[in-house]
RNA sequence: GUGGGCGUAGCUCAAUGGUAGAGCACCGGGUUGUGGUCCCGGGGGUUGUGGGUUCGAGCCCCAUCGCCCACCCCA
């Protein structure tokens, strides 16, 4: 028997780097106020009819119930999400703040950080206007990064807003029927060679002219702002305050202290789906890994799935690439947490004392344990030390007559004689 | 879904078409009051699977499954 294409197992070594990296998550989120929620795993298959993509929908993983319904695994948070918030939209207060460790299924060939399941930190914000929103959602994103020992050497987060790209294309000339193929373009820009992105565009029906502006705005030889500055007056409203928001945002995470991640990136689209305004997405500086994180906001997504008009944001964070990046920056547990102490008896008549010395131990809140079958203190001391336990208590006859057991570092080779009442304090974890 | 690379012990890898091996890991012993280095021994494999060629296949051929990489797409 063996697993199924594209899911994990997770041997003590690989849950200690899950379980570390979940909990920088969560300590993260809860520092920010955030809650925790979590939904269903299985889903109605209509769920994710209703939002997502065709695409989406064929890489599902789908099954009839036994009860005939048309039912899939989650491949993604957010329509969980807006149809908890929907159900009780009215008596939660706003903003609701909320996060969530999903585990996550799609049915579709594997290749380097992207499996068949995942795990992917969810943090939404539903009900805030506010582009000081959208710099905290940002904000936790990098912190998680930071917890985990990611530096800005490592990590880049790549900044822009739909409502800029539109505007753009807007007074570029850009068709109606061209704007499909021109987002996807623009999001490919990093990814093929220039003349691929030409022909891109070109194909798309858009002007020379216009290719050549939006390849320098992709490109960033002239900034976004650079770029509107003479044209403010030419472009609608909604352009003009995404301008003015985008450069808020970047004062808000100068405010934060994290200006030295941020870059704006006129390529970054976030795909086609539902985002509306400020997006963005976390790269490793130095590796060719896809996006470690990616989000922004949605803001007409919970009124389309029949919810009430809130406005809304988020992001994902998956746990595969970041696994990736923090091994190769040494930066995950090698092994999962041991005992702190191992109680070795001296002969199997004082076996017995090992066990309840044990007890004790573990009742003053050390991680402890004794052998089943005690094999000698040479075997026992030897088994303990290659586990990487840093203490042994070794209880001897002639000690314990006097209520003390020797403690040995097993780290310096140091041991000493302890009262049996000092022990559990000389224990340090 | 398309293309490429690779499948030998738990791991890393050997083995002109001629008896399947080593290191590490694991288990036991040397050593029933003191570990990590050391010495000795042991378990482990239908060489991913199924066919074919051959006197003989881990090796050659075909198929299939799995893993990896890229493409497509991206929540």
């Amino acid at each position: 028997m063996q697993k199924l294409k594209g899911f994990r197992d997770f041997f003590p070594e690989e849950m200690a780097e899950r379980t570390h990296v979940f909990d920088a998550m969560r300590r993260v989120a809860k520092r920010y106020g955030f809650v925790e929620y979590d939904g269903p795993p299985l889903e109605s298959l209509e769920l994710y009819r209703k939002k997502s993509g065709d695409e989406i929908v064929a890489q599902l993983y789908t099954f009839k119930d036994k009860g005939g319904r048309d039912v899939a695994l989650r491949p993604e948070m957010t329509p969980t999400l807006a149809r908890m918030v929907a159900t009780r939209a009215n008596s939660l207060q706003k903003p609701i703040r909320w996060f969530s460790i999903p585990q996550l299924f799609r049915y579709e060939r594997n290749q380097r950080g992207r499996l068949r399941e995942h795990f992917q930190l969810n943090v939404d914000i539903i009900g805030a206007r506010e582009v000081e929103a959208d710099a905290e959602l940002l904000a936790i994103g990098l912190d998680v990064q930071r917890e985990l020992g990611l530096t800005k050497e490592d990590v880049v987060a790549r900044v822009n807003d739909r409502r800029i790209v539109s505007g753009a294309l807007g007074l570029l000339e850009v068709s109606e029927e061209s704007i499909a193929a021109t987002y996807t373009a623009i999001d490919k820009f990093r990814k093929v060679p220039d003349e691929t992105f030409t022909e891109l565009l070109s194909d798309a029906g858009v002007s020379d002219d216009a290719i050549e502006e939006i390849r320098k705005l992709c490109a960033g030889s002239v900034s976004v702002f650079e770029w509107f500055a003479p044209r403010l007056d030419d472009v609608d409203e909604p352009t003009r305050k995404a301008v003015a928001d985008l450069e808020t945002y970047l004062a808000r995470m100068t405010e934060a202290g994290f200006e030295d991640f941020v870059e704006v990136d006129f390529s970054i689209v976030r795909g086609l789906a539902y985002y509306t305004g400020i997006v963005f997405e976390l790269y490793d500086r130095k590796g060719k890994e896809r996006a470690i994180c990616g989000g922004g906001r949605y803001d007409d997504l919970v009124q389309s799935l029949g919810g009430p008009d809130l406005s809304a944001l988020g992001f994902g964070m998956g746990d595969v690439v970041l696994s990736l990046m923090l091994r190769d920056r040494g930066l995950m547990p090698k092994a999962p947490p041991r005992s702190d102490v191992v109680v070795i008896p001296v002969g199997a008549e004082l076996a017995v004392i090992a066990r309840l010395i044990t007890t004790e131990l573990r009742r003053a809140g050390k991680r402890a344990e004794t052998p089943y079958s005690p094999a000698g203190v040479g075997k026992d001391l030897k088994a303990t030390g290659q586990r990487g336990i840093p203490y042994a208590v070794i209880v001897g006859p002639e000690e314990w007559a006097a209520h003390e057991v020797n403690l040995k570092d097993l780290r310096t080779g140091k041991q000493s004689r302890v009262a049996i009442d000092a022990l559990a304090a000389e224990i340090k974890t």
